[in-house]
RNA sequence: GGAGGGUUAGUCUAACGGUAAGGCAGCAGACUUGAAAUCUGCCGGGAGUAAUCCCAUGGGGGUUCGAAUCCCUCACCCUCCGCCA
């Protein structure tokens, strides 16, 4: 979200890239009710300044023992009440409008963005070659009863996921091997709520836009959180935060809830796209100056996790077309399924610059001066499609699952899930 | 779920229904080799070249010429009771 006085300035840029993110964003008509709010707010003021005046005559009147010289003036400042509280109504109805407008315009994208065109920043690993033919995820977590779809479907539903068995386990040590990880890193673990109520949505940016994707319990009014960022974020919302401290750096795993309306077909095969899923996420509270540099390195501390599992994977910088509302510049991380033969993608990294922190009212002290803080995340990263593209590229030839060593810790020392071993619990 | 108490600026704390006062922190300057201390100014938001004006006491409403103050309502916090894992 901007500034009035930012959206005075910078018309064209707002119109463009909201065209560009696919908002019809009607800058003329903040135009028009900017001017005519303006315009009524000064007419309100004069009349205020004058009941005030009247006020304090009659305050004086009375002090003095001459309450009944103050009946006029009285009369008066009723009169002035009324004008003053249909102007207060028009001024309302504006201003509502003024802020569902405002609240729909999409963060700016950043120069170094492009257009259209997606970029692909690098590749890490080989290309995978097996001597035989590879079973999809999709098979292996039939084979080795990893992943239980069809009575999970009994229970709540389809494409809500039931990890069994070494599937749980496997899961459940992917969340702590990252989580380690990103403590070595630097980063406070943060375990928060998963419910959040709708003005944390909105500053996070889920609301207005994408209140049909999220689970809402309107018994309760309260949403389940479709990412970790939301709780994290929201926990510093109106504070202001000591600039000493910068980079603050706060790791949360949570489950994440989508509704995922409007999405079939093939893309929603197996663990491809759920409507729970576990992730952990990764955010920063940095200084504006030094945030595109945060960026780097928040890219690198969510890649370091794909380097120690050993996978393969690519990084792509997003056009403006693809990325979020609430994202001036987003880098995804793309995992390479080998049977399925697809890259899937497993994590985001962004900066949201201060569009976030100015909804939640995030600032810092700099120099005696209140700022607005810059606020990055990244997945670090979300599991079901890292759970994919892992028993892919690690399957062997007789069906099993070599476990990366960096893993095996939080598997008990289990260094291969085989049919044999597929419902161990050692 | 019930009863009572509370919510004031970055923070802490005042204000018989008469128009938000202080302290601390922070910033700038003076003094200083430098710092501390001290002194001066600034120190919530908006409009205006400016003088100045308006808004702001958790949110929303009401009473009143005038509300931080009185009334209603909602949210949150604290204490106690009830219920329960």
């Amino acid at each position: 979200m901007f500034d009035f006085e930012f959206i005075r300035n910078n018309f064209e840029l707002i119109k463009r890239s909201a065209e560009l993110k696919g908002e019809s964003v009607d800058v003329d008509k903040f135009t028009l009710l900017d001017l005519k709010r303006r315009d009524l707010v000064k007419r309100r003021d004069a009349i205020r300044a004058e009941q005030k005046q009247i006020s304090l005559k009659v305050a004086e009147l009375k002090k003095s023992g001459q309450g009944d010289k103050a009946e006029d003036l009285i009369k008066q400042s009723r009169q002035l009440s009324e004008s003053e509280s249909q102007l207060t109504v028009e001024i309302t109805e504006i201003e509502t409008e003024l802020y569902t407008l405002i609240s729909w315009m999409p963060n700016i994208p950043d120069a170094s963005v492009p257009l259209k065109t997606v970029t692909t920043i690098k590749e890490h690993g080989n290309p995978l070659a097996f001597e035989f033919t590879p079973k999809t995820s999709d098979e292996l977590c039939e084979s080795l009863d990893m992943v239980d779809f069809k009575r999970s479907t009994k229970v709540v539903g389809s494409n809500f996921p039931c990890y069994k068995g070494l599937g749980a386990r496997l899961e459940r040590a992917l969340i702590n091997f990252m989580l380690d990880l990103h403590i070595k890193q630097g980063y406070t673990e943060i375990l928060p709520s998963y419910l959040v109520n709708p003005k944390s949505m909105f500053h996070t940016g889920q609301l207005p836009k994408l209140e049909e994707d999220m689970y809402f319990i309107g018994k309760d009014n309260l949403f389940l959180n479709p990412t970790a960022e939301v709780p994290v974020i929201n926990l510093f919302q109106e504070e202001v935060l000591d600039a000493k401290d910068f980079p603050i750096k706060y790791v949360g795993y949570t489950a994440c809830f989508r509704r995922e309306a409007g999405s079939y077909g093939k893309m929603t095969k197996g663990l491809r796209r759920l409507h729970q899923f576990n992730k952990v996420e990764l955010i920063k509270f940095v200084h504006p100056d030094s945030s595109y540099q945060e960026l780097e390195i928040l890219l690198k501390e969510a890649e370091e996790v794909l380097k120690l599992l050993g996978l393969t994977y690519r990084v792509i910088l997003l056009p403006v077309n693809d990325m979020s509302f609430a994202s001036a510049k987003t880098y995804d991380i793309e995992l390479w399924a080998p049977a399925s033969k697809e890259w899937l993608e497993v994590s985001s990294c962004s900066n949201c610059e201060g569009f976030q922190a100015r909804r939640a009212k995030i600032r810092f002290r700099d120099k005696g001066e209140m700022k607005t803080v810059h606020i990055l995340n990244g997945s670090g990263v979300a599991t079901p499609r890292l759970f994919i593209t892992l028993i892919e590229q690690y399957q062997t030839a007789d069906g099993g699952i070599i476990i990366p060593e960096v893993l095996r810790p939080y598997m008990g020392g289990i260094d291969i899930i085989d049919s044999k071993k597929k419902n161990q619990e050692t």
